[in-house]
DNA sequence: CTAAATTAGTTTCATATGTAACTAATTGAT
DNA sequence: ATCAATTAGTTACATATGAAACTAATTTAG
């Protein structure tokens, strides 16, 4: 007679906080691991370098608000490509705290060549899903992502 | 003032493993934030509690198999947890390597107080999706858990 | 039986990450 | 014009995390 469950168990694998971040972590890890393989970049780096490379002359600040990165893994991944001389920074003419980020001839070769490449690897991962069926989880997680969002009260 | 160029930019935003990311995190930050203020838990504590709630006696091992936590993030929330005196640990008869979990009398009753709360924090995230809706989330991310998973080859 | 191989779990070390403090430049209020 | 407040970005510090080395117990091969 071990128990006699006055409550429905917690059913761990259920649970659905938990199996939305095991599977995103799971994804997550899958293609950190393929940009460090294939490209030598972590995931934050790359971020920097697509949006650089679609907007050059961006700031760090506004890299952050185009990837959700915070000040510092902006800074840190830019520093990261400047190392690798994937990206070049410029003095903002106009306002002194800013600069304008570029990317180098290489950094160019690789946004034109490997970027695209890690883009469709990616996209390997979501083609398992049909287009109706990814507009459908959108609109599921959108549901929740309101659910989950700091305004709303705990209990 | 400068602005950005009106080419198409990196769709980042619209992009599922980022999106995913992006909600997961959002919802376990608040899950985490409730367990540290309410019990001084982290999440991994809080998960092998639930498990070694549910079945006691189960072993490091077994709730790393459980929990998709690996065996030094087991090692240190079980560590953490008999420190707080929530945990306990009995020699196994059978095997001197392992060594069998249960729950304190305190850990049960904090146990008891905390599987209600995460339910119920639960419940208000998934209430507000149908029940259709949540199958449907379940099964796609079944999908995208099987094509995320480390078998699979990438090409 | 005995030595090699395996397994459970811990510790160590190196790296990643977040928060806060900090520097330098700009803006705003008076 | 001056000084407080704000903003861009970096650095420092404290903690989290993962890989690998390690200890101890068990299993397996011969």
């Amino acid at each position: 007679m071990p128990d006699t469950p006055s409550r429905p168990p917690l059913r761990l694998r259920e649970f659905l906080p938990y199996r939305l971040s095991v599977l995103s972590n799971t994804i997550s890890r899958r293609i950190a691991e393929i940009y460090d393989r294939e490209f030598g970049l972590t995931i934050w780096q790359w971020r920097a370098m697509a949006v650089t490379g679609d907007t050059p002359g961006i700031s760090a600040t506004e890299i952050g608000q185009r990837t959700a990165m915070d000040k510092v893994a902006v800074s840190r991944a830019v520093a990261g490509l400047i190392e690798l001389g994937y990206l070049e920074r410029k003095a903002s003419e106009d306002d002194g705290r800013r600069s304008k980020l570029y990317l180098t001839r290489t950094g160019q070769s690789v946004y034109e060549e490997i970027v695209p490449m890690a883009m469709s690897e990616e996209k390997l991962l979501t083609d398992v899903l049909s287009a109706s069926e990814r507009a459908e989880l959108e609109r599921l997680m959108e549901k929740l992502a309101g659910a989950a969002s700091p305004e709303r009260p705990l209990w």
